[in-house]
DNA sequence: GACGTTCAGTGAACGCCGTTCACTTTGTAC
DNA sequence: GTACAAAGTGAACGGCGTTCACTGAACGTC
């Protein structure tokens, strides 16, 4: 039985010579991509130990703390490191979009899609929450905030020209977005779940949002209220 | 700063005896006991110990072994016991139903209300998924399966009496399923979010998921292909 | 060129964890 | 009374995150 986090050193400690003066940061690089690199092999935040860290790097394992305070904050960087163009990604994805509905569609499928090519980070970034650190940070710092935010703001646009029913830009981002992350997540977490082929998925899951936003001749079936928020 | 796996016993080992001959299994039980407690006191696997689980009780770490043979076991016996009636529960809800499109609107309902009703429990079955254990199980025996094929069938029943388009019953349950997922999910993880009111985001996504399944006067604005599955 | 400082990093330890195994205690059947 | 099996113990193993006193090399200064 093999455990991958066991595996020795394929960069062993020989290559690793110590940092000039002043080059201390160059460590904190090589932590985070030997972290990023075993955490994809292993797929999972327990089996990635600052020990199997440090030794792929060729360092001990206490100069890790050099330059993390602890492991959640080296996961974290490694996480956000990969997240950080996501929102802009997700943004990009509209731009080539025929109409306001249009281009949530392809915000969606590209959520879905960024989801599933980076499982483990979503899994930590997004479903790992430490009660204790994360969930108390201040909103506008969580992690998919400003995707968020921006699905606000289309889901708004749609609604102004029209496109869309008129409700809680909010409440109907939400939806949207808790569903997309259901997608997202299932996939993820059950793999021998018998998924259809992804593409069905995506659409079922985008199109019938869509649908709900704007529902043409039939008029809205239920009437939301109009509130404003942050 | 203080750590609830560290308390102290509150039901300490003096006051448990040893089972007399043959009711071995009375342990299994009480062992069940304490570490539901202890998870929903916690709220997180990783709070809840082998040894803590054992102090509770009264009795060595050694001896949980004796009914588990690991602490998986364990966990996936406390998440199970406390899912028992998880399928039930959903179908009972559909059965006061007026018609079967109101029956998934109030079988989405109950799951979510079931999901945050059990937040630890539902996060270590749903999202824990250890793919070396539990991902390589036979479809059927996955913690919400019987729970999912109940979904597909009244789908289907809904598609049967003309109450929803025509489609593939399990592409849309699909669909269904990942969305309430994904609202539970999110509302338990990610507890700092600005959250709507619990009702209002419930009305949200299941409304709108029902709209894209009964979509009137306008008619399909996509077919999708029937297919048949398992 | 010796000196002191400071950066970059080490090695051993602490207390926790899941798990194993040789062992004891206890009740019962013969 | 003795043999046996069930019920449970205690100490240990290796691994984990983390801490802390310490070291060796590089640099500015005299």
């Amino acid at each position: 039985m093999q455990n991958a986090a066991a595996t020795p050193n394929p960069n062993p400690s020989a290559s690793r010579t110590r940092s000039r003066r002043g080059e201390g940061e160059r460590l904190r690089d090589e932590v985070l991509d030997a972290a990023e690199a075993l955490l994809s092999e292993v797929g999972s935040e327990d089996g990635v130990s600052m020990r199997a860290v440090a030794q792929r790097v060729g360092v001990s394992a206490a100069a890790l703390y050099l330059h993390f305070p602890d492991k959640f904050s080296l996961m974290d960087a490694v996480c956000h490191r990969g997240f950080e163009h996501f929102a802009s990604t997700i943004d990009a994805a509209a731009g080539s979009a025929a109409d306001p509905l249009d281009a949530l569609r392809r915000m969606g499928r590209a959520y879905i899609e960024f989801g599933l090519e980076n499982p483990e980070k979503y899994k930590i970034l997004m479903l790992q929450g430490d009660p204790e650190r994360y969930a108390s940070l201040p909103p506008d710092e969580m992690p998919g905030m400003d995707a968020f935010a921006m699905l606000v703001r289309r889901v708004g646009d749609a609604m102004d020209v029209g496109a869309a029913r008129v409700a809680d830009p909010f409440l109907v981002s939400v939806g949207v977005w808790t569903a997309l992350h259901g997608i997202v997540t299932a996939m993820i977490v059950m793999e021998s779940f018998p998924w259809p082929p992804v593409d069905q998925v995506i659409d079922q899951v985008v199109e019938s949002q869509l649908r709900g936003l704007a529902d043409g001749p039939g008029g809205p079936r239920r009437t939301k209220k109009v509130a404003n928020r942050g």
